[in-house]
DNA sequence: TTTAAATCGTACGTTTTTAGTCCGGATTAA
DNA sequence: TTAATCCGGACTAAAAACGTACGATTTAAA
């Protein structure tokens, strides 16, 4: 369940490979042959996320990209938002502008709330850094404790 | 980012329906007729919930279903796992078979195991029950503190 | 000034996933 | 026996994701 897009995987990966080193310009080229994903591919999801300034672009020539910020303040949430867009599970959310045609008799309607906001905090607890130390230990939030079934 | 799928966003809706009254059974076209989904969709829907154990289905005239367990002991990371299937965000995740093509030069490997682990964790901390009365109130896990961006 | 190296924006075609429906079979109460 | 239900799977259509391509723009260097 839940699975984000390949291209927001990809967007971690080629992040990571400009956090190597965060002050070096890397150009799409190069991150492709890193990373071994196909160029075209590679150069739009850096385009993407100069567009939303996760990333530095420099145009021309000896140009390339770099991490707009070092890799311990930017977090996953961001990452996910810049290639899919702002965290909304269902198009009932509070601030969803898409209307759902059952709202009316809709037993759940709102609740769903919670539950975004439950994810994107524990997205926004993990950053980029993270993913690649691999230092990140999470700490579970007080759960009700009730309920564990396989999964 | 990260929506679920429309089937998941009716499952707690129809779960919700059947939490009214724990006790009672209730058929695929009596939901369909409380929730305005279309009956077949329902039905599907509902196959699906029993044939995970979330609900106990009874055969024949007068057959129907019920909760398998009171709302309060059923989460929903465990209905968006018997929609959706187990949590993965990435085919590169632990458990998964799934064979990633550029794991050998991939510098986030494994990373994405805590951030799976992240999200399962504050799914599981809510339960339908939650869902119904609104009174869920989310108490985020420590975090870095670090970033806080848009969204 | 010219050339080449890059990013930028967008649009296109294919593939994959999801949504929704339908139908024949099995089960059970009346 | 009949009618009300669930069961399982197959099927079609619609939507989203994926990957690629192309022309335009920018800039360093020859």
């Amino acid at each position: 369940m839940i699975k984000i897009s390949k291209m927001a995987d990809y967007a971690v990966v080629v992040l990571s490979v400009l956090a190597r080193d965060a002050a070096a310009l890397k150009t799409a080229c190069s991150v492709s042959q890193t990373t071994r994903l196909p160029e075209p591919t590679v150069a739009k999801v850096l385009k993407i996320l100069a567009r939303e300034g996760l990333i530095d672009s420099i145009r021309g020539a000896n140009g390339g990209y770099k991490l707009a910020r070092p890799a311990h303040l930017i977090n996953v949430a961001e990452v996910l938002t810049a290639i899919e867009g702002p965290v909304s599970l269902t198009a009932c959310v509070d601030g969803s502008h898409e209307t759902c045609d059952f709202e009316s008799h809709c037993p759940v309607k709102g609740r769903w709330d919670d539950v975004n906001m439950a994810i994107r905090v524990a997205l926004e607890s993990i950053t980029l850094a993270d993913m690649l130390t691999g230092r990140f230990c999470f700490k579970p939030p007080i759960k009700s404790k009730e309920t564990h079934e396989r999964l």
